[in-house]
DNA sequence: ACCTGAACACCGTTCAAGT
DNA sequence: ACCTGAACACCGTTCAAGT
């Protein structure tokens, strides 16, 4: 994340009136450390105004009529890391790979700012055009174009970003140890009769699987399960795909 | 949608005193058609409260505790809809096709209710335990065992479900127009000496992929790139398994 | 067991005003 | 252009009390 100094100003020259020296960078820089700390649900637009030493309203001014707005800007922050040093001469493959995997470490050293990300249009939609571009450019070398193109495009971007959106979604706030005991013991009682598979492989497979599970990706790591996903993707797309490049 | 009659009681008769008849059911009815009606960031515990004509604390001493079960309690409903009439002696490519279909069928009738399945690990977390176990044991079938059916559940949960809850990712609520009037125009001006493959597919996916749009899956459809995620997830799967099972 | 009224400690956002 | 104070219309949740 970029360590932005607090004087900037935004490029323009500032007349002598200002007093706070408040900017859009300072505002995200804290709001995302506020969620780091806090947990995205107990973030407020006055607890950041009071991290900040400011009134609430000179956040609205500086970031636009709402918090969806700074949402939005939040994830536009995200994105705009991920699309650093992207791979450029090496095959289309490689720099899918490259992409994904950067986009979930960016998250996942934020990881309580991962609701944000996938569940709201306006954070999804601020455009990041450099990992689009990255993305299309991939998969036009590959082949393909139209319709097929878009599917590819929403497969990889939903089905990877989604993942990433699941993986780290929040468990529950304050009493969380007794939901965990409750839910824990809960798993364990399964019956076999009704649920014999799911019983089966109960020890192993407890808080480790999706639904079954009362920890989240920061507790319990789902990288294997991400790069298997990535990789049934990047080799089905090869094998779907119109037209191949040569793997140099 | 279950449409429980509203009288009903939980099972257990009831004394003489209860005045208002409140169930978890109904309340979660009415739940899911508030969030239906006026979208998920509107929905309060207030409100629900006043739809039921009921007194706030009535909920939460039907739901437990909190405003998180609630949405527990919510998601529980859908999964179980998801777990009705899964085929049973069907290939299991078949039978993974038809669960995770049903699965975004249901969400795509209460499309509002999306931001609450993927991204809360309480709602998550609701054991379905016949779609878990349906899932499972096609893996089982497949031949996965131990920590490679743990990353194709994974995957497979991840990856879809994930999807569907981007593909139903909210819009800004009130000045909705304003912004798609704005980022539509955003997108039709990118700039294709920067990012020339994204302005070459430009009038075409406009809308049409995820990050490059301003409405979601209620006005666009992504059934295609769905079933195309889909396809490359069971081929895939189908590739890598361990143990081919007689197809049919 | 089921239900309510009143209260606590907050919110997001807007309006009018200051420099 | 940048910033604040005060106010509006809400929240989620808890506590004490009623039948």
């Amino acid at each position: 994340m970029s360590e932005k100094k607090e004087q900037k100003t935004n490029g323009k020259p500032r007349g002598r009136a200002a007093a706070v020296g408040l900017t859009k960078d300072r505002i995200v820089d804290v709001a995302i450390a506020q969620i780091d700390e806090k947990g995205f649900h107990a973030f407020s637009m006055r607890e950041l105004a009071r991290a900040l030493g400011v009134s609430p309203n000179n956040i609205y001014w500086h970031v636009g009529g709402t918090k969806e707005d700074l949402f939005g800007e939040i994830a536009a922050r995200f994105t705009a890391e991920v699309s650093q040093s992207l791979p450029r001469d090496k095959p289309w493959q490689d720099r899918l790979r490259t992409v994904f995997l950067s986009y979930r470490e960016a998250v996942s050293d934020h990881a309580n700012v991962a609701p944000l990300l996938g569940a709201q249009l306006k954070s999804n939609g601020v455009a990041n055009l450099a990992l689009v571009e990255a993305v299309l450019t991939a998969l036009h070398d590959a082949g393909y174009r139209g319709p097929g193109m878009r599917d590819a495009f929403n497969a990889l971007i939903g089905g990877l970003c989604g993942f990433v959106t699941m993986e780290f979604a929040p468990a529950p706030d304050d009493k969380a140890q007794e939901w965990e005991a409750l839910f824990a013991e809960r798993v364990a009682g399964i019956d076999p009769a009704l649920f014999p598979y799911t019983h089966s492989v109960l020890p192993e497979f407890s808080n480790r699987i999706f639904v079954l599970r009362w920890e989240n990706g920061k507790d319990v790591s789902y990288a294997s399960s991400f790069d298997f996903l990535l990789d049934l993707l990047i080799e089905g797309l090869s094998a779907h795909a119109p037209n191949q490049t040569p793997t140099s």
